[in-house]
DNA sequence: ATCCCGAGGG
DNA sequence: CCCTCTGGAT
C-alpha cells in the first residue's frame, strides 16, 4: 500500500476511536500474561468469562502456584486448549517466582523464555502494559493486513517486520489494537462487513469481490 | 464447518 | 513447512 494510504488506513479508524484498548480483562501485568496465554485461539469474551471469578482471587505468581494446576484447570475448562494452558500457566509463575523474584520481565527475550509465551504474547504484554511500540501479529492483524494490502506477508513474522517498518510514528503504539478491533468487528474473517468499512476506497480487497458502490443520481 | 489476540514440537 | 492441542460461538 502507498504510504500517503497508509497514513490514511490509521488515521480514518484513529478518528473512530481514539485511544482503542485491550478487550481482555486483567487486573495487573501478571494477570494480563496470563490473560493473553489464555486467549490463544479463543476468544476475548470467553476468556474473560472464566478470568472474572479466577482473577478476584489469583493475582500473582505465588497464589496461582497455590492454586495449582488442577485447580486452575477448575477455573478455565470453558476455554480451549486449557490442559496445555493451565501447565503453562502454572509452570510459567514457578519460573516467574524462582528466576524472576515473583515479577514478570519487562524485556522481549526473557518474556520468551516463559512456557506457553511465545513472540506474539511478549509483543501484547510490552504493548499494553509498557506502552512499547510492538506490532503483536495475531489471526485478526494477520487476515487485514493482508487481505486489505496493507502489509502482504506469508508468516506472522514478515507481517511484523513490514508493520514495524512502515507505520507512521503518530500510529504505532495503537496500530495494533485499531487492526484487531478492526478485524474483529467490521473485517470479519468469515464475512467481512464492507458496507460498513471505513478503509473501503483504500482496501486491496474490495474491487474484485465488491464492485464500488454506484449511487443513483436520483438520491445524490 | 469455521473461527477465536498461538505455541511448541516434529 | 506441518501437526496437535481444545471448548464455545456462529
Amino acid at each position: 500500500m502507498k504510504k500517503a494510504d497508509i497514513f490514511e488506513f490509521y488515521r480514518r479508524l484513529a478518528e473512530l476511536n481514539p485511544s482503542p484498548e485491550t478487550e481482555l480483562e486483567s487486573v495487573n501485568i501478571y494477570t494480563l500474561l496470563v490473560a493473553v496465554v489464555l486467549s490463544a485461539q479463543s476468544t476475548d469474551a470467553g476468556v474473560n468469562k472464566a478470568t472474572r471469578a479466577l482473577f478476584a482471587t489469583v493475582r500473582d505468581p505465588q497464589a496461582m502456584v497455590e492454586l495449582g494446576e488442577a485447580g486452575l484447570k477448575s477455573h478455565i475448562k470453558t476455554i480451549g486448549l486449557f490442559n496445555t494452558k493451565a501447565r503453562n500457566v502454572i509452570a510459567l509463575s514457578h519460573l516467574l517466582i524462582d528466576k524472576f523474584g515473583g515479577e514478570v520481565p519487562t524485556d522481549r527475550d526473557a518474556l520468551e523464555t516463559l512456557p506457553g509465551v511465545g513472540r506474539k504474547t511478549a509483543n501484547v504484554v510490552l504493548n499494553v502494559a509498557l506502552g512499547a511500540e510492538t506490532f503483536p501479529v495475531d489471526t485478526h492483524v494477520f487476515r487485514v493486513a493482508n487481505r486489505t494490502g496493507l502489509a502482504k506477508g506469508k508468516t506472522v513474522m514478515a507481517v511484523e517486520t513490514i508493520l514495524e517498518r512502515q507505520t507512521p510514528q503518530p500510529f504505532r503504539t495503537h496500530a495494533h489494537h485499531w487492526l484487531i478491533l478492526h478485524g474483529r468487528y467490521t473485517c470479519k474473517a468469515r464475512t467481512p462487513e464492507c458496507w460498513r468499512c471505513p478503509v473501503i476506497d483504500l482496501c486491496a480487497f474490495r474491487p474484485k469481490s465488491l464492485p464500488p458502490a454506484k449511487i443513483p443520481a436520483s438520491i445524490r
